[in-house]
DNA sequence: GGGAGAAAATGACTGTGGTCAAGTTTTAGC
DNA sequence: GCTAAAACTTGACCACAGTCATTTTCTCCC
């Protein structure tokens, strides 16, 4: 792990062959493998590590009494910062975590459950001061602004939105559009389902 | 193209090779790189092809006199369903689309475009049949749909969602969320968002 | 028809991730 | 202290994606 930090850091994630990895570290190429189902599976390991620094720092820097929609914007950037420091890094990482293989479905739910806890508890808290509805599952609004940030970050590796402020900028909108709801909203719900013109 | 729709569908798109695929081309395989920029460009010159006929299936399944809500999950499913009739095809597939290398940016770009767009076409029936409010930017918002689609089609290849019918259910709740919204309904936006107890 | 130059095709070659049979070290029982 | 089994280590080896110098084919003008 201490040789994959440093020539991760140093070559970047591509051109660190897992031979030269393994001589850095003074073992042999096969020893990685048994400790790691696979190349993309060391960094995995590695983002496990940052992650609990990462976290801690964002809790610190949480308002517990900002608006919901402030936290949360809070949170993604955070993490978006975190992961795309490095482009090619990012990539991978993110391909291997959103859509894993059978070999790296382990690691790969563990570190993401990390992330949806975070979430969980900041709507827990913010049901509790009345900031968000009491009838909806946790779990499926977290998988909710998961699914916003992982839309942020598809847009921004796909070049349509170029800076960390564009992504800033959608994320807050769709934030928005997710806390306040998309039917118009002086009329409910079953109303709007069948109205057939303006 | 020929060559590669039938030995993907027979053996699968990973356990094809390139050299394989250009012997029953009768080509080299050199001449295959001068007409896609990797491997992971033909699967998605592929998807293309497909997804012409996939989205007229779709626009001819959708009654447009049906809810929102129904009309974006027939949409969705029908996405998820096709995207994952192979396993490893939809995980290369998606993790191409969704998070591109700059080689296949502008092949990735041309294929999202698509699915936002039919987004956006349904959004803005929508809206002229008053089911969507009319202050919204109708892009963010197919944005903040395909999100919700990734974070379904990621749970799943993590594992947990397990059938096609978990799936319905999660992007169901999904979509009733970012409708009616996430704030408490009797509540206007600028009171829940500094309101700090029960 | 011929010849020169552009365009397209090619497959031997390279570097990589991942495997596995053989080799080495540790452990445990006597 | 000795031995046998269990646990761990290893690097030669394999299959594959992608490259590029060379060869083949096409094009166009005289």
């Amino acid at each position: 792990m201490e040789a994959a930090i440093n020539l991760f850091g140093e070559r970047g994630y591509q051109s660190t062959s897992v031979s030269t990895l393994a001589k850095a570290a003074g073992i042999g190429k096969g020893t990685i493998y048994s400790y790691f189902a696979s190349k993309n599976e060391i960094l995995l390991a590695f983002c496990e590590e940052e992650l609990t620094f990462i976290h801690k720092e964002i809790r610190e820097k949480l308002d517990p009494d900002a608006p919901l929609a402030e936290k949360m914007l809070l949170v993604l950037m955070s993490e978006f910062r975190f992961v795309t420091k490095n482009k090619d890094f990012g990539r991978t990482l993110l391909r291997e975590l959103t859509f894993p293989k059978e070999i790296t479905i382990d690691k790969s739910r563990m570190i993401e459950e990390r992330f949806l806890n975070l979430f969980v508890k900041i709507f827990k808290e913010g049901q509790e001061k009345g900031q968000l509805r009491q009838d909806i599952e946790l779990i499926i609004t977290s998988g909710h602004f998961y699914g916003l940030y992982l839309m942020a970050l598809s847009a921004w590796y796909s070049d349509r939105l170029h800076t960390e402020e564009d992504v800033r900028e959608s994320l807050e909108l769709m934030i928005e559009q997710a806390l306040t709801g998309l039917i118009p909203q002086e009329m409910p719900l079953h109303a709007a389902n069948r109205n057939n013109g303006p």
